[in-house]
DNA sequence: CAAGATACCTTGTATAGCAAGGTATCTTTC
DNA sequence: GAAAGATACCTTGCTATACAAGGTATCTTG
């Protein structure tokens, strides 16, 4: 139902997670959804993406539990475009958090009976 | 360009505004550009979906500097969903403040060279 | 070998923001 | 009173992204 505030903002979750560790995108589904939610529908063409703009970069590794995994790595590119994911995000909370002030109800003391 | 991240926010920040007093579509834009970029291609069809979902009422008024404004009212039901946007919206930034802490970069003290 | 977990992927749909363009009204200026 | 500019409304077509649903292959376990 909130899916429309996730636009924009799951790409640098992902980079987030990516600065911790390399991960692959079925253990990056599970990682995330501890927080949040995110489907694999959502993830695999999401993957490319970053690949395309060569924030990420990929290598196989054998798994002894299942198929291959394809592991992704954060590229240096990909750091700096996460810091600035991370500044517009900030500065896009602040916008909204902003006009959401100057809302009478925003203190939420007894204004709902 | 980060037109993604606005997506699903905007009419809680129109709800917000209509929450301070009546206005109508071309005023909402210049107030709320103030904070944020919005355009008339935007604000009219979402407001015929805050309408469609009788979270404002609409009146008439002739003004001496133009043609007839279109008001939008914010109705009870508005006001509660506001509310529950409100929250939605303070759980999802959490949710992704949660996954950015994690990242060693989060604190921004000379890690970028 | 059947079942289930792991892991990959694609297709089609819905939604929302926006640029570009269009219309009508009212005031001002010449 | 014609032209210009501001005010105010609106629509069409494009784009991006999230997701459900479905599909494939691998490996383990019973």
């Amino acid at each position: 139902m909130k899916t429309q505030l996730k636009k924009g903002t799951l790409d640098m979750c992902v980079l987030a997670v990516l600065a911790q560790a390399d991960s692959y995108a079925y253990e990056l589904v599970s990682k995330l959804s501890q927080g949040m939610e995110i489907s694999e529908g959502t993830i695999y063409p999401l993957m490319r993406r970053l690949q395309n703009e060569s924030w990420v970069s990929t290598y196989l590794v054998e798994s002894s539990s299942g198929p291959s995994r394809k592991y992704y790595k954060l590229t240096e590119a990909g750091r700096l475009e996460l810091a600035t994911m991370r500044q517009e995000w900030q500065e896009f909370v602040a916008e909204v958090e902003n006009v959401l002030r100057d809302d009478p109800a925003a203190s939420t003391e007894g204004t709902l009976q």
